[in-house]
RNA sequence: GCCGAGAUAGCUCAGCUGGUAGAGCAAUUGAUUCGUAAUCAAUAGGUCGUGGGUUCGAGUCCCAUUCUCGGCUCCA
């Protein structure tokens, strides 16, 4: 007899031997209907697993996030064993669960249609109810490379060769179909039902772009079919935040043929943009920055200098002047050097933090771009502050103090990565180690949780990165910390120290917003549009009732205008119904009905955005709400 | 850059197997002076992304190209 302790911390003898399925139905037979797999010691096992010593064990259902993985995974087995049946002689990837569903890759002479996922989607349909069970077979390395080698499975046969020498090898099989998979899997394809091919996209091999790309086809699988059909619904929601949606309705700017990655800014989203900078700038002046503005094109020379000629050239656009090569700048920094240099700087003088609100050009591939999110370019907000090596850690906790102050200011969540040394980089293995551990000494100061990104790094230095959601949950980078021992090096920046020696001073690359052109296009999906009142392009709209009191409303525009409000005044000759409806649509947080009544008293019916009630205010009570919304940045709602 | 899909009026879209373009909203004009999400009517608006080709005839078929979308790669 073995005693296994359950999840409730109860302990329970059973034979040797007994099976994890077993297990469950011995508990209720409602937990062996719905289990998936079961945890052993932490690990996940098949259900058919038999237990043969003392342990910790768990039986997962669909309830759980692992039960739901594997569910996942299993149905990622499905669709090869649909593919394989409908187009015989593809070659098979790989097929992970992802969020919310799974893809495999495939290599294939056909090439994969939307009609053909739906073709493909009922086999899989089909297959599922053949109710075969999936059945894992340990096998020996020489066995499993013959027998994947037998069926033209090339990519199975790398994967193989790859597997760590101690790897124990398995084969799962359901039905007519078998995959190199570590597993587990739930019981039988009887479970997979609810399910539904998403697209088709291409993929590298292993990804990487020297590999041939194989087809990937995603797809979505969820424990019922309410929540897929939940799932469909909120990607519907989701898109309706899109931000190029939303920046071409609200009028925020646009993006042409003419200048592919390359945004116009229309008069709303300068407002907006203006303010950000603004805020901005009051914000780094309270912390003791100064700003500076560097040139656009910059001589060759200073990139040769930089590195930035050997190691990232790639992403640069370039010029001649006078028949000089000159580049158009993908980075603030090195004009940043050069106006360091201007001084002779004294230990007394560290650290200088020097901001730059800074154009720069990169030549992202045309595939890469998408709204404003990844431009061709883009305004960083960046700064770089020179210092001493002791003032390191204090200065990377002051920069992540103050991510964390703006993001919080805008209500967004974000996440924490550590990015390292990449390939193509330049200085000493241990300027990079020195550096690397600097910056996460200082996150585990500020006791924050982050994930190492290995390999991710810029070319000088590690970075630690702030990355935002999209409407669709996918990330990106906007703020960045990255400690930098080489441009001073390059440079040939001095300080003269207490001692009166030169010294060299070490620096933080670093931005907030990340680009202001990206952070614009996260906050638009972040409030779907409908702006936080100090953000607002409009904040407010006078709707006079008839044109009798427009009179009365350009007064009570021009009271709130001197005030600073953004305010504007419709007069057309339509009813107040078609007034209001646009103003909702376009989303300003106030719209202000003024007719008979308001005009006598002196008052505004204020309506706010989303909210069909409306308040009689009188103008001064009104313009003390909106002010005081407008300087504690408050969302309204 | 790579794989796949797409591009028709300012916007959203229709246009079957080839027979020289249509709707709604927006715009303009006129009428309506109106109390919390669309007043009525009229008018105007497109060399169907661009360039070739096939054909008596191309929005529709073929080729090239640009851009966009979804991924991959890359990245603020």
């Amino acid at each position: 007899m073995i005693n296994l302790t359950l999840k409730d911390g109860s302990v329970r003898q059973v034979a040797k031997g007994t099976t994890l399925y077993e297990l469950a139905s011995s508990l209720s037979q409602g937990l062996a209907r719905v289990a998936v797999v079961g945890k052993v010691n932490g690990e996940l096992k098949d259900l058919d697993y038999a237990l043969t010593e003392d342990a910790e064990v768990e039986i997962l259902t669909l309830d759980s996030e692992e039960g739901l993985e594997v569910l996942r995974h299993s149905t990622s087995h499905l669709l090869a064993q649909a593919v394989k049946n409908l187009f015989p002689g593809t070659i098979l990837g790989i097929g992970p669960a992802i969020a919310n569903g799974f893809y495999y890759d495939f290599d294939s002479e056909h090439t994969f249609t939307p009609e053909d996922l739906a073709k493909i989607e009922a086999e899989m349909q089909r297959l599922a109810k053949e109710d075969n069970s999936f059945k894992c077979k340990l096998i020996s390395r020489e066995e499993a490379i013959q027998y994947f080698q037998d069926s033209g499975e090339k990519y199975k046969v790398e994967l193989i060769n790859d597997l760590p020498e101690d790897a124990q090898i398995s084969l799962y099989t359901h039905g007519n179909f078998t995959d190199l998979c570590a597993g587990p899997h739930v019981p039988s394809t009887k479970m997979l039902k609810t399910f539904k091919l998403q697209s088709v996209a291409g993929a590298y091999w292993r990804g990487s772009e020297k590999n041939k790309m194989l087809q990937r086809i995603y797809g979505l699988a969820f424990a019922k079919a309410s929540d897929l059909k939940d799932y469909l619904f909120k990607l519907e929601e989701a898109k309706r935040r899109d931000h190029r949606k939303l920046g071409m309705e609200l009028d925020l700017f646009s993006l042409h043929d003419e200048g592919p990655g390359f945004p116009f800014f229309h008069p709303k989203g300068m407002v907006l943009r203006n303010i950000l900078e603004d805020f901005w700038s009051k914000e780094h002046q309270k912390r003791g920055y100064v700003e500076v503005k560097t040139p656009i094109i910059l001589s060759r020379t200073l990139w040769e200098q930089s590195g930035h000629w050997d190691h990232y050239k790639e992403n640069m656009y370039f010029t001649k002047i006078d028949d000089q090569d000159y580049a158009i700048k993908p980075m603030n920094c090195p004009g940043g050097m050069i106006m360091y240099k201007t001084k002779l700087r004294s230990y007394r003088d560290l650290p200088i933090r020097c901001g730059e609100l800074g154009l720069v050009h990169r030549h992202e591939l045309s595939g890469a771009l998408h709204g404003l999110l990844r431009v061709r370019n883009f305004t960083q907000d960046d700064a770089h502050i020179f210092m001493l090596p002791s003032q390191i850690k204090d200065e990377i906790i002051a920069v992540i103090e103050l991510v964390d102050y703006f993001y919080k200011i805008f209500g967004f969540e974000y996440h924490i990565e550590l990015s390292t040394r990449p390939e193509d980089s330049m200085g000493s293995d241990e300027a990079w180690e020195m550096a690397t551990k600097a910056l996460e000494e200082a996150l585990q100061a500020k006791g924050m949780d982050y994930k190492i990104n290995p390999g991710d790094g810029a070319f000088y230095g590690p970075k630690i990165d702030f990355h935002l959601k999209d409407c669709l949950d996918r990330t990106w980078q906007c703020g960045t910390i990255q400690l930098d021992f080489q441009m001073p090096e390059k440079f040939d920046l001095t300080y003269i120290g207490e001692d009166g020696e030169k010294h060299r001073p070490v620096m933080i690359h670093r931005v907030v917003y990340g680009s202001i052109e990206r952070f614009i296009a996260l906050l638009i999906e972040h409030y779907a549009g409908a702006f936080p009142t100090w953000l607002a392009p409009v904040q407010v709209r006078i709707l006079p009732i008839s044109d009798k009191h427009n009179a009365y409303a350009q007064k009570v525009q021009s009271i709130l205008k001197d005030q600073g409000i953004r305010v504007e005044l419709d007069t057309r000759r339509e009813k107040i119904n078609y007034k209001i409806r646009e103003a909702q649509t376009e989303k300003i947080p106030f719209a202000l009905v003024v007719g008979d009544k308001e005009a006598e008293q002196e008052t505004v019916a204020v309506r706010r955005y989303g909210q069909k009630d409306t308040k009689v205010l009188s103008v001064e009570d009104f313009q003390a709400l909106i002010l005081d919304e407008i300087n504690t940045k408050r969302t309204g709602l």
